[in-house]
DNA sequence: TCACTAACGTACTGGTTCGTACATTAGTCA
DNA sequence: TGACTAATGTACGAACCAGTACGTTAGTGA
C-alpha cells in the first residue's frame, strides 16, 4: 500500500490503482503549479503519466476535484513537517526562531506549494472550502505556537500580546511573500529573495524580526 | 486628453481613441485580477466595454500586451501614492511607520493590483519582463526607505543593518499576504485578514514589528 | 477454469475562445 | 466639400480542450 510494486509486473503493464493515482497526484501538481488551474491542461497531464485522461475522470471525476485532491496532499505534507518539529525542550525564544525557520525552510524547498496556494487565493479558495479533509482541521503549527507563547508571556519574556493566529500570519508571510512574489521582485528591485547565498541571511532577518516584535520594550498601551 | 469628454458627443456615440482605451483597460483590470490571465476571457472584457473585441486588439495587439498595459497601469498607480509621500520632516521611526502604514493602506484598498501581481508571479514575471515602462524604473518607495534608514543608522537609533530593498520585502510581504492569502487563511484559521474591525490592529501590528526590528538591541555580531 | 469486476485504452464530440478578414463610418485637413 | 485616415463594427474560422461513449484486458474469487 505504499507506493508502485515494479517487480510484480509481467511485462511492464501492471494494473495498481494506488500507483495509478500517485502518479496523476504527481504530475498534476507540477503542471497546476506551472501554468495555474485554467493554464493547466488535462491533456498535458495525461501524456506525461503512463496512463490516459481516462484514469484521470475515473479515479477523481474532474479538473476541478483534481486540483482539490492536489491541494489536499500539499497541506498535508507540511502539516507532517509541522507535527513531527519537537520544541518543548527549547526556551520560548529558540523555539519560535525554531518553528520560524521550519516554514521558512518548508516553503523554500517547495515552492509547487506555494504556487498552488497562490492559486487557490486566486480563485477564492473555494476548492479548499469544498473539501472535507481541508475544512476542519487547524495546522498543528498553530497548537506549538499556542503552547510556546503563553510559556513566553507568562515569563515576561514576550512583552507583546498577540495571538498564534496572528503570530502565524506574520511568519507566514515573510516566508510566503519570498518564495511567491521572488519573479516581481527580481524584475523589478533586481534582488532574488531565493539566492542560496542569501539563505541563511534570510532565515536569520525572520528570526530577529519575530523575536524583535515579541520582545520589544512597548510604550504604555 | 485627460480621460473622456461626454459633452462632445451628438447622439451618444462618438470616437475618442483614449477613451476607449481607457475603457478597456479598466475593464480588463477587473477581468483579469477576477479569474487570473488564462481564466479571463477577452470576449467578456469585449463585452462589459462600450466598444467591442476588435478594438481590444487594434490598440493592444493581443491578449498578453492587454495584459501587460493592466499591470503597466496598476504599477503606476502605487508609484504615483509612493511618489506623493512627504516624510521629510518626520523623525526616522515616524517616517518608517508612515511609509509602512502607505503600503498596508494602499494593497488593503486595491486588491485588484495585489490578485495581478500574484498572477503575474504565477508567470514568472514574464510580462512586465517584457515591459519597457516597468523594467528599469525602481520604486520611489526604495529612495525614501534609503533616505530613512540613512538618517535612523546614523544617529544610532536603528541597530539593525539592513537594506532598503530588504526592508521593502520585509514590508510588503506582511501587507501583501494579509491581502493576497485572506482566502485559504480565512478557511484554514477562521479569520478575516481583512476584517475592517481589525484594520487597525493590523496597521499597528506592522509598525511594531518593522521599529522593534529596526531598533532592537543586538546581541554582539 | 471460468465468470465477474476493477482497471484501463481509444476515439471522438460539442462547446469554447483567441484572433482576423472584411466592411463601414466619423472626424479632419487641404 | 471632398478625400483621406483613424476608429469602429460584424461575422467567421481554426484550434483547442474538458469530458465521455464505447470497447478491452488483467486480476481474482468461487
Amino acid at each position: 500500500m505504499t507506493r508502485a510494486d515494479e517487480a510484480a509486473a509481467p511485462n511492464g503493464r501492471t494494473r495498481d490503482a494506488a500507483r495509478t493515482q500517485a502518479e496523476i497526484l504527481d504530475v498534476a501538481t507540477r503542471e497546476f503549479a506551472r501554468a495555474g488551474y485554467d493554464g493547466a491542461r488535462v491533456d498535458e497531464i495525461a501524456a506525461r503519466t503512463r496512463t490516459t485522461k481516462r484514469m484521470i475522470y475515473y479515479y477523481f471525476g474532474g479538473k476541478e476535484q483534481l486540483f482539490t485532491a492536489v491541494l489536499e496532499r500539499a497541506y498535508g505534507v507540511i502539516r507532517e513537517a509541522e507535527r513531527r518539529l519537537d520544541v518543548e525542550h527549547l526556551d520560548p525564544v529558540a523555539a519560535i526562531r525554531r518553528l520560524a525557520e521550519l516554514t521558512f525552510d518548508h516553503h523554500e524547498q517547495h515552492p509547487d506549494f506555494i504556487r498552488l496556494v497562490s492559486i487557490e487565493n486566486i480563485h477564492g479558495a473555494e476548492h479548499i472550502a469544498a473539501s472535507e479533509k481541508l475544512g476542519r482541521i487547524g495546522s498543528p503549527a498553530l497548537d506549538v505556537i499556542r503552547r510556546i507563547l503563553a510559556a513566553g508571556q507568562e515569563s515576561g519574556l514576550f512583552t507583546a500580546d498577540v495571538d498564534a493566529v496572528d503570530l502565524h500570519a506574520m511568519i507566514s508571510s515573510f516566508c510566503f511573500f519570498r518564495v511567491s512574489n521572488r519573479h516581481t521582485f527580481r524584475v523589478l528591485f533586481d534582488r532574488d529573495l531565493v539566492d542560496p547565498a542569501q539563505h541563511e541571511h534570510y532565515r536569520t532577518m525572520l528570526g530577529d524580526m519575530v523575536i524583535a516584535y515579541l520582545t520589544a520594550e512597548r510604550a504604555a498601551e
